[in-house]
DNA sequence: CTGAAAGCGCTAACAC
DNA sequence: GTGTTAGCGCTTTCAG
């Protein structure tokens, strides 16, 4: 391994110069910098990271911090995306990328912040972590910079990168209406979660829009879960056989609730329009392919990324990124019939 | 940030002591040890593993090498699922995992060996890489304990992990045969990559076993790009009218070929049977259902990691492993017409 | 502009 | 069993 040391050796300067002529510090003869840099390339120089990290106690790394392994479901590829999207522009920007999951951790006794401090992790993004999560408090106290995907905190080192949410399911549900629709059913997600309460906000609007009643009971959740939903809907279709539509807040609960009608006996779309969230890569390919609110993923992780880099590089940038999602229309939905 | 010379002090004792009996040395008191433990514990010690790393020149860390972004199609999510194997055996073996793609160091200006020395990591798995990418070459030669996925070359460094490529090959073709077909066209990814090899060994063997003579005008080579097959199998299908099966090297390929077939007016299966390879998520959702051959691309990054952290370790291990396939017989395929 | 020296937190001979 | 000491390779005061 070369050192420094050894470039100072060869170019008859202290390892001072080589480590200065080498970062581009101005206070060094340009004529000596060459010099170094030549011996550099020549002997193959490559810094020791390591040795860096140490001294500047910076490590260039970031954390993708998630619950469990993934993808839990092979289908879902929405945590996929955001990898790619993080590891993207991390790549970019020189920095490198760990992946976590708190239930790992958890198992090993660690907190949030041994998580970090024992890498010198510098910042780290959150996905996926549910709502009530422990490690969410945790990175929320922490000194170290994070952003959160999904989950709207901003502070003093916090960021949030979601998509609009309330627009989405909002835009889902008039279309509905706007096919002529008046008994939609929802399954939400969760409870509490951030993004449900935006999507129950959503529905509600699109249908008060129609001069639709909201019926608290025609809102299931079922956990971003497919079998959950698949029973949750069955309950729906009995208690409410009028139910013309559902809206899902994921496409695996979609998919999810697309067979229990089918098994039901029920005709897609004439008879059940189903609409999804998130556009997955399989929700074109269902049966019939799944009309959904596309969210961009990818980008979702670039952002964070960004938004997060951007901190710890001291740049000025927005603590809160909100991407705009789209409404996909495709064959899952039409008008109800008479 | 406390180190163990905080806890020394506290202990009253040594560091070196503290690091003896932290790291699990059997030269220490048990006693001295239990307080030292009690102390790090209610200082909320956590090592500094870049110092570690240091002075160990051991990182606990490697590296998964693709070539560029991923997925570089949407559907494509075989890399998804090797990397959540290899990280899933990385975190259990408490080893992190990076991500490298060749693309962007290549841009960068660096070597493979730049790669590995800047960061210290310890070893590294190959995905994806192309059979004359130059990275190949420099792993094989480095010093630095690798597995390739889908490559074979074994050696004091380096091992191989793959899946039965002949095999599932020559199981797809059997099942055309057997189901009555006799002019079988096959979509190869490459014309020298070795999967690509392997598999036209095993189209011949199939071909063989039931008597057809091999006619190498009906291989196509269409480089794992849906779009590419889909014009390769159109001008296989102008060519060669009487053909009533495709096998193809992937599913993505078969995707495209399906495509052109349902363009050119193709009634499928019945008019056109068509087998793929890989068994990704959305195979079971194409219209019809994608026979397939399945490869288990989890357990091929989970195996990657096992061998390499073995070696890492020290321990005896494989420098070889080929997980067997299993064909998937779906909805694409059924008699020819006669 | 350049160099000497200190030290980041840790491990590992080597003594005692 | 335990402590002393010398680094790992690098950055960074502080002098010159």
């Amino acid at each position: 391994m070369v050192t420094i040391k050894d470039i100072a050796k060869a170019a008859n300067v202290s390892v001072t110069t080589v480590s200065r002529a080498l970062n581009g510090y101005d206070d060094v003869n340009e004529k000596t910098r060459r010099r170094i840099k030549e011996v550099a390339e020549k002997m193959q120089y490559s810094p020791n990271m390591t040795a860096r990290r140490l001294v500047t106690n910076k490590s260039s790394t970031i954390g993708l911090l998630t619950s469990s392994s993934f993808p839990s479901n092979p289908k879902d590829t929405f945590t996929m995306d955001v990898i790619s999207g993080v590891n993207e522009y991390a790549s970019y920007a020189d920095y490198d990328m760990i992946l976590f999951q708190s239930e790992f951790a958890k198992r090993r006794g660690k907190t949030y912040h041994q998580l970090c401090s024992e890498r010198q992790i510098e910042g780290v993004i959150s996905q996926g972590l549910a709502h009530d999560e422990p490690f969410l408090q945790q990175m929320e106290e922490s000194s170290v910079p994070c952003v959160f995907i999904d989950h709207p905190v901003e502070n003093e080192t916090t960021s949030f990168v979601s998509t609009d949410n309330a627009v989405g399911a909002r835009d889902a549900v008039r279309h509905l209406t706007s096919l002529g629709h008046q008994h939609i059913a929802f399954i939400n997600g969760d409870d509490e979660a951030y993004i449900s309460l935006e999507r129950l906000k959503g529905y509600k609007e699109g249908l008060e829009e129609a001069d639709i009643p909201f019926n608290e009971k025609k809102v299931r959740v079922a956990y971003f879960n497919e079998e959950e939903a698949y029973a949750r809907s069955i309950e729906l279709l009995e208690e409410y056989p009028e139910t013309t539509a559902i809206f899902c807040s994921s496409d695996l609960m979609a998919m999810g609730v697309m067979r229990a009608a089918q098994e039901l006996g029920y005709k897609l779309p004439e008879e059940l329009s189903v609409v999804g969230y998130d556009n997955l890569v399989v929700s074109q390919y269902t049966t019939p392919a799944l009309t959904t609110v596309n969210q961009d993923k990818y980008k979702m992780g670039n952002m964070a990324a960004e938004l997060l880099i951007n901190r710890l590089q001291g740049k000025e940038t927005k603590t809160k990124v909100i991407i705009p999602g789209s409404l996909l229309v495709r064959k899952s939905t039409c008008p109800p019939r008479h």
